[in-house]
RNA sequence: GCCGAAGUGGCGGAAUUGGUAGACGCGCUGGAUUCAAAAUCCAGUUCUUUCGAGAGUGUGGGUUCGAUUCCCACCUUCGGUACCA
């Protein structure tokens, strides 16, 4: 019988931390403040996996040392509730979204609560409360009410651009815009309302204009990337291809050059710092306009390189440039157009990873402004819309991708610069000296640059620009289950803010969730929340997943405030998170939607801070087991038709003809196994979880399952529908989830959250394996009976413990405090165990090394050591208490254990006390009985001795 | 394709201002205890070996007295790639 049941304490301490609101959080104090952020998580229908609490654990442990340590600790959680799967979830099963959500929630917040976290539960957030997603909108209206001054690098009220216009135009203003008229005072008073509340959305921080979605006509609706697998729709195996459509945008990009500069001031990785600033982009060059012959429209295009223009012998649009359908000449627009067709079906990620050069030439030519020559205009699908103007001067000579595009096209190939001089020099490299440049030739090729772009200047047809790769944020989803816009349409279009009065505007109950007419929102479909009494019309798009999670960090400083979205005071006294922690999944979305939010509230003065998370933590994922089963592309009979794996390789089927869809891991037999498959009781539960399939046919090798009917092809009595398994990251999307609640139910939370930290650096990512939580186990119990035996019985003591005794628990504080600010928990718990079973050899009961000991283990393993403290004669909660503080007496060593190598390998070990000199180790090395052998016929060429590391000699 | 990360025993991993490779744990092997098992405890466990030693941290090179750690090239896996969050 063990001497502690661990379900019984964890529900002991739960109750009593309930109680007595251990883990409230008081705005202001006397303490320093400290606030520890997890990346919230998405409450989905399969409940939290051992995935989620990887963060949040080392997180906790984290907070809990802090609170220990006398600061003010602000460790709050709550629910990005609003998205896609609980909508499709309402599709398929006819459960409304808010009722789903509503019992994921309550489920999720169990699980946290089973899993011991400090957490101040008075401040969760739910992102679907309109409580919440009133300020939402609210910072929506804000970033709608204002543009981007690039002068003063800040944001400004619109009504001040609105006024300006009126004074002297557009030409002066430095604003962050996507209007492409230049307009006189003059003419901005003689405009319609309409088309100047139309300029100005050209120069709102969110604005309208058109972009591209993924479009499945099958289905009616609009499908997001996750929903679309090789061009095909997960559900139902349809078509997909880029349509127009209005949306809305925010002007990220207006903050581009801060959210760089900034990176340099916060203490996040350098490899995440890296991603941010990749992804941000910035490169240095001009925008050149190129006159098309025989037309009035002019071409713009961006280069880094202006420099090489009298070798730009062609020029490429995006296949879905404004300009294509206008210059395509009759002759090639039926080629123009099936290549149009082509790259509509392709996502961009597969356009992009596309290595063979592919595109078509439209019949028109543009003039290069320099050398005044004829280039023909192709179009191609390396050119993408959204990254500088959509359009590039291809230099076939000096870039890699125009190069191969040209060759493949026998499109003409001009050297403009020598490169003799460099030879390690490759294409992309700005050196060389010009050559067949015209007033160029015989500069160097940045100097080149500077004299290019200033003849731009000069000619009036462009001028030197910084260019981001970084593109507004498409802010529109036509779905039911996110943030309805704050925004109405006057009778003439005219879309106006709701001002903070008529927020929240709270999402109007439906249980219809198909799409409205043309692909658009479920919310299109109810007329008279649409149509406004007043005969105004609101915006039925909803926004994005991240739209509440780009501020929600800043909801938890004042969670019930229903004047403001926090208040000042509340929010200069917590300021910032100063410690987030969180996966690098969410590298480029959220993270930088946040940074963007914050710097636009700063600019405002609504926070204190410039930016939002001072340090981050990226933690790796737990992987899963992703298993799939193959659908071949073409449909049988006009039935959708699944093969075996193993059938499929037989068979020699190309994986170009077939789809991976991905399988909930519970319907799988020898899950994770190189044999995994299906049976046809599985085959069912997949059917009822898919129901598009239900009319689908599935073929193995021992037979034919088709409408609830097996038919076997010999003498086969079973399917085994062997599936396709792939380690990846554990999520909804992947139906691979391992839910936590089984474990803790066997084992109890401490060993649980110590296990997770025990299996790896928490910023690496590992698939999950329950086997060896066992050692973990083994390893409280051994802790425990320090404090009590086999029986139950007390045996700590207040006798004096042995000098050694002092040293390991001197060593354990001074190496677990280390680790936790390195946030290095694996190490950690190895310690620990160290620990423990050096004072078990030792017999070691004495309360003047356990009880520290305790305090030591607190934040690892929050339910026992409240227990054991209780037992101890503690009062109240030791999670209260003070962290222990290391006695540098104890940790003295007398002597060092030297590793003797002879040619950098180790030969022999040499015990010498600490303070022996250099001189006293080498000659006591070399005296060494051990290793004569090693000196026979040989001379000592050098030693190196390296006090407290290692003794090397070189021989020859 | 592009950006980022990782690759060490059968497995998770440890060790980096360049200094004993494999800590700690799982698994496995042997032993103790037991009528037997579970549990517990003890010992062993990178590979090869002629038992002297030799090889070894994804692959191939380089720098160094000494490289898992630094440099160059490559391979594989994972994350992101703008509508999963």
């Amino acid at each position: 019988m063990s001497a502690i049941n661990y379900n019984e304490i964890d529900k002991k301490w739960k109750d009593f931390w309930d109680k007595n609101q251990t883990y409230k959080v008081e705005d202001i104090s006397d303490k320093p403040k400290y606030y520890v952020l997890d990346m919230f998580p998405y409450p989905s229908g399969s409940g939290l996996h051992v995935g989620h609490p990887l963060g949040y654990i080392a997180s906790d442990i984290f907070s809990r040392y802090k609170r220990m340590k006398g600061f003010n600790v602000l460790h709050p959680m709550g629910f990005d509730a609003f998205g896609l799967p609980a909508e499709e979830y309402a599709i398929q099963k006819g459960v409304h979204p808010a009722d789903s959500t509503a019992i994921n929630v309550k489920r999720y917040r169990e699980q946290l609560d089973s899993l011991g976290f400090s957490f101040d539960w008075t401040r969760q957030v739910n992102t679907s409360d309109p409580k919440y997603y009133k300020w939402t909108q609210w910072i929506f209206t804000e970033l709608y009410n204002h543009y981007f001054d690039t002068q003063i690098q800040k944001a400004r009220p619109i009504e001040e651009l609105a006024q300006q216009f009126a004074l002297s135009g557009n030409e002066s203003v430095t604003a962050a815009n996507s209007q492409e008229e230049n307009f006189s005072a003059d003419q901005w008073r003689s405009m319609s309302e309409v088309e100047q509340s139309e300029i100005l959305m050209n120069y709102r921080l969110a604005y309208r204009k058109t972009g591209y979605v993924n479009w499945c006509e099958a289905l009616g609706t609009v499908l997001a990337n996750d929903q679309i697998k090789e061009g095909l729709s997960v559900r139902g195996g349809h078509p997909v291809t880029q349509k127009a459509m209005n949306q809305w945008y925010l002007r990220i990009t207006a903050y581009a050059e801060r959210m760089l500069n900034d990176l340099d001031g916060i203490a996040w990785s350098d490899a995440l710092k890296t991603i941010q600033k990749n992804w941000i982009g910035r490169s240095e060059g001009a925008s050149i306009e190129f006159v098309v012959e025989g037309s009035e429209e002019k071409i713009e295009v961006f280069t880094t390189r202006p420099d090489t223009i009298f070798g730009a012998t062609y020029m490429v649009l995006a296949p879905l440039h404004e300009l294509v359908e206008k210059l395509t000449t009759s002759d090639q627009k039926e080629e123009v157009d099936e290549y149009v067709k082509y790259v509509k079906a392709k996502s961009e990620i597969q356009r992009m990873a596309e290595k063979e050069s592919t595109g078509k030439f439209i019949g028109s030519y543009a003039i290069n402004p320099f050398t005044n020559e004829k280039i023909p205009i192709w179009i191609g699908e390396y050119v993408l819309k959204d990254y500088g103007t959509g359009a590039i001067m291809a230099v076939p000579s000096d870039d890699e991708r125009d190069n191969a595009f040209a060759k493949k096209f026998g499109l003409p190939i001009i050297q403009v610069i020598d490169k003799s001089e460099y030879p390690e020099a490759d294409m992309s490299d700005k050196v060389g000296k010009m050559i067949n440049s015209g007033f160029m030739n015989g500069m160097e090729a940045k100097d080149a640059i500077k004299a290019a772009c200033k003849k731009v200047e000069e000619l009036g047809i462009g001028q030197a620009r910084v260019n981001y790769k970084m593109r507004d944020a498409n802010f529109s989803r036509q779905r039911y289950w996110g943030e309805p816009f704050p925004i109405e349409y006057n009778s003439n279009g005219i879309p106006l803010a709701l001002s903070l009065e008529e927020l929240p505007l709270e999402l109007p109950h439906t249980e219809d969730f198909k799409p409205g007419a043309a692909g658009k929102s479920p919310l299109a479909r109810i007329e008279n929340w649409m149509n406004t009494p007043e005969g105004k019309t609101r915006e039925t798009d909803v926004m994005p997943g991240v739209a509440g999670s780009s501020w929600y960090y800043l909801r938890y400083m004042d969670p019930h405030n229903e004047d403001a979205f926090v208040s000042p005071e509340k929010v200069n006294y917590w300021r910032d998170v100063d410690l987030y922690v969180g996966g690098s999944e969410h590298a480029v979305a959220h993270l930088m939607y946040a940074r963007f939010w914050h710097k636009f509230l700063f600019d405002k003065g609504r926070v204190p801070t410039n930016e939002p998370f001072k340090k981050l933590i990226n933690q790796g994922m737990i992987q899963g087991v992703i298993e799939f089963v193959y659908l071949l592309k073409e449909k049988e009979n006009g039935h959708s038709k699944f093969i075996c794996t193993k059938l499929a390789k037989e068979m020699n089927i190309s994986m170009d003809e077939l789809a991976k869809i991905p399988i909930l891991i519970d319907y799988v037999k020898d899950y994770g196994s190189e044999k995994s498959y299906l049976n046809m009781e599985s085959i069912k539960n997949f059917i009822n979880y898919y129901p598009s399939y239900k009319d689908a046919i599935f073929e193995c090798g021992a037979g034919t399952f088709h409408q609830g009917n097996f038919t076997p092809k010999g003498d086969g009595t079973e399917t085994h529908l062997f599936t396709h398994s792939e380690v990846g990251k554990m999520s909804k999307s992947k139906l691979n989830v391992i839910n936590p609640d089984d474990i803790i139910g066997q084992y109890g939370t401490d060993c649980f959250r110590m296990y997770e930290m025990f299996l790896g650096p928490i910023e690496q990512s590992k698939p999950w394996d329950t086997n060896g939580i066992e050692g973990v186990s083994k390893f409280l119990k051994k802790f425990s009976s320090l404090y009590v035996g086999e029986n139950g019985e007390w045996l700590i003591n207040d006798e004096t413990a042995p000098k050694e005794a002092h040293k390991i628990l001197n060593k354990t504080i001074q190496k677990i405090e280390k680790d936790i600010l390195a946030f290095s928990m694996n190490t950690a718990i190895s310690a620990f165990m160290i620990c423990v079973n050096d004072l078990k050899k030792l017999k070691v009961h004495n309360r003047e090394i356990l009880q520290p000991l305790l305090h030591l283990m607190a934040p690892f393993a929050p339910f026992i050591t409240d227990e054991l403290n209780e037992r101890m004669g503690g009062k109240g909660s030791i999670h209260h208490e003070a962290f222990p503080v290391v006695n540098e007496e104890h940790l003295k060593e007398d002597s060092f254990t030297y590793p003797i190598c002879v040619m950098g390998k180790k030969r022999a070990t040499l015990e010498m006390p600490s303070d022996a000199s250099k001189e006293e180790i080498e000659t006591a090395a070399k005296n060494l009985p051990a290793m004569e052998k090693w000196f026979e016929d040989k001379e000592i060429i050098k030693t190196i001795v390296v006090p407290q590391k290692m003794v090397n000699f070189v021989v020859k």
